[in-house]
RNA sequence: GCGUUCGUAGCUCAAAGGAUAGAGCGUUUGCCUCCGACGCAAAAGGCUGUGGGUUCGAGUCCCACCGAGCGUACCA
């Protein structure tokens, strides 16, 4: 149920019939394409738009506005969605939506309830949505926020399109960070039972002070017993000990941040169970790697990247780039995605080409594998950045964030921009309980409907008129305008899946409580004939119920009472 | 250098290749004896970084330049 394009395929059709009656008539050449409909961006031109005249003109030999001039002529517009035809400056030819139009849309979102909104262009195809996937070595990140709730969403719209969506943490458990968090955790052991002087720390080692608690609490249930083992040993008991730590803790953060993933996969069960040697081996076999100075090389410059790759190291272990070819061919192969998107800071551009050079070689489609890069967040304080904890000192992790922003604020606001533009992420504005704060506005316009409702409950029972007829009615610019805003749902969740823009839905749900917060100011419910009191809080339901839509797709809160 | 993302109102950002480039903030001024003022209404602000090109039509597509971020490891 989309009816913004139900509309648009209508009016295509009912302007390529006209045509073809032109043709018919003698009156046009049979050379015209067919005709484009849009939406005007300024209203007052007409609700929807054709710009056939215009992409005809050239074939046809004729101004645009000959062309529309006779089309218009033959517009038959009975008992269809559109009225009041007319040909505006060059050659558009405008039409304003008839009551039909704006009754099926009230109707639809009243019948279809908690599923209005959902549409079938995924056609259940398997989609695999992999964000967030941070290192395992320390507490989550801002940027970490704004890809989980980029990755959530996005999941979530593509649900509402019909997709059979997976979101999956990738747990980098292996490889060299492992092992450099297994040295910085061994040197805070130490230091931490011995005395800052007894190891000097790697130079490249994890920092943060949380290794140091880390370090502590291992001390304090093992106690000096490690001192005395080999370093190998002490090590991995220390990365036995402190991963699974952190990755509680990220599980708990994300938790509180309202995200779930289906699946948690581990980068260690692919060495282990030998998945990265023959992804290799198969590459090999394909003849897309050589031998150089003792490292296997992947030909990536045969897949149009900049120069090749080393898959394997000199000393014998894979790269980071190897694993992650196994891994994505683990997705799509062994795991039967049609399509996999993978969440990215715009720090990591640089892997897409590599990574999709990865699949080509394997034999897949290169747009089978998605990315979505996210620029970097700036944290403000009411306008000044912020760049460290008051409390810590340290830099600001997620966690932190949420001890201070609500979760349905943190949500909106990290999600509040397109992916690639730089995010200002303001927690003064995020706190604020008025209109300049948007989720308030939101949520405020979905509980003072519920409020309202209550109250007129006992009002309506005499409404003797059509009830499927509620149009003739609800006449005021701003009620069209509001059902109007509310067909546009469906439409929005297309193209959000289908442009990997979620921030859409935001902008979206903006404009819709806007649209109410007007009608709400100018049309009074409260005192109206009881047939159009009826047909207004049908209404008011009827945006109810599209808000609680949109909020859930985002993952927050439709509250009845603030 | 090469690659890549991006330059739109003072600020933060919108604009399926369409008509007079739109919102919010900030500034100024109004609206509650009335369903939630956590709200609404009105005013002001622009050579869309620069120069070419494609098109009936370009903020949008192509090319060059200017400026910013990021990448360009046998790190991940």
């Amino acid at each position: 149920m989309n009816l913004i394009q139900e509309a648009k395929e209508q009016l295509a059709s009912l302007v390529h019939a006209a045509y073809q009656a032109c043709v018919s008539a003698g009156t046009l050449a049979d050379a015209a394409p067919y005709p484009v409909v849009e939406i005007p961006k300024d209203r007052s031109f007409g609700d929807f738009s054709t710009t056939f005249a215009m992409q005809a003109a050239r074939a046809l030999k004729l101004s645009p506005k000959a062309i529309a001039d006779a089309v218009v002529t033959h517009l038959q517009l009975d008992n269809s969605f559109f009225t009041n035809a007319s040909v505006v400056g060059a050659g558009f030819i405008n039409v304003r939506l008839a009551d039909v139009w704006y009754d099926r849309v009230l109707a639809a979102v009243m019948a279809l309830n908690t599923n209005y909104g959902r549409i079938n262009v995924g056609n259940g195809q398997k989609v695999m949505v992999e964000f967030v996937s941070a290192n395992p070595t320390g507490p989550m990140t801002i940027g970490n926020a704004r890809g989980g709730v980029l990755g959530d969403t996005l999941a979530a719209v593509l649900d509402m399109a019909g997709y059979t969506v997976s979101r999956e943490f990738y747990l980098n458990d292996a490889g060299n960070q492992v092992e450099v968090f297994g040295q910085s955790l061994e040197a805070r052991y130490m230091q931490h039972l011995q005395g800052e002087e007894a190891v000097i720390f790697p130079e490249d080692g994890y920092h943060g002070e949380y290794m140091k608690t880390l370090a502590a609490d291992f001390a304090a249930q093992e106690g000096d017993k490690f001192l005395s083992v080999p370093s190998e040993q002490r090590r991995e008991a220390l990365i036995a000990f402190g991963l699974p730590r952190n990755i509680a803790q990220m599980k708990t953060d994300l938790s509180r941040y309202a995200i779930t993933f289906d699946t948690w996969f581990a980068e260690s069960t692919l060495h282990q169970s030998g998945y990265v040697q023959e992804t290799i081996d198969l590459l090999t076999e394909r003849g897309h790697t050589y031998e150089l100075d003792g490292a296997l090389w992947f030909k990536a410059s045969a897949f149009g990247c900049e120069k090749d790759d080393v898959l394997r190291k000199s000393n014998g272990f894979y790269t980071y780039y190897a694993v992650d070819i196994a891994y994505h061919r683990n997705k799509f192969f062994t795991r039967g995605f049609d399509t996999c998107i993978d969440i990215l800071g715009a720090d990591h551009h640089g892997h897409t080409l590599r990574f999709k050079a990865g699949m080509a070689a394997l034999g897949l489609a290169p747009d089978k594998l998605r990315f979505v890069l996210m620029q970097l967040v700036r944290l403000l304080r009411d306008g000044d950045v912020v760049k460290m904890s008051k409390r810590t000192g340290k830099s600001i992790t997620l966690s932190d964030l949420l001890d201070e922003i609500p979760c349905d604020a943190a949500r909106f606001f990290f999600n509040m921009r397109q992916p690639d533009s730089h995010l200002d992420f303001d927690m003064g504005l995020a706190l604020r309980e008025d209109s300049e704060n948007p989720v308030y506005y939101i949520q405020y316009a979905h509980a003072r409907i519920t409020t309202m409702l209550t109250l007129l409950a006992g009002e309506n029972a005499s409404a003797t008129g059509d009830a499927q007829r509620p149009a003739a009615l609800l006449t005021h610019e701003l009620e069209r305008a509001l059902l109007r805003q509310l067909a546009l749902l469906p439409e929005e969740i297309r193209l959000a899946a289908r442009d990997y823009e979620p921030s859409r839905i935001n902008a979206y749900l903006l404009e819709l409580a806007n649209a109410f917060h007007r009608f709400y100011n100018a049309v009074r419910l409260k005192g109206a004939e009881p047939d159009v009191l009826r047909a207004r809080m049908d209404l008011c339901a009827a945006v109810k119920t599209v808000l609680k839509n949109g909020l859930t797709v985002l993952g927050i809160t439709a509250p009845d009472a603030m």
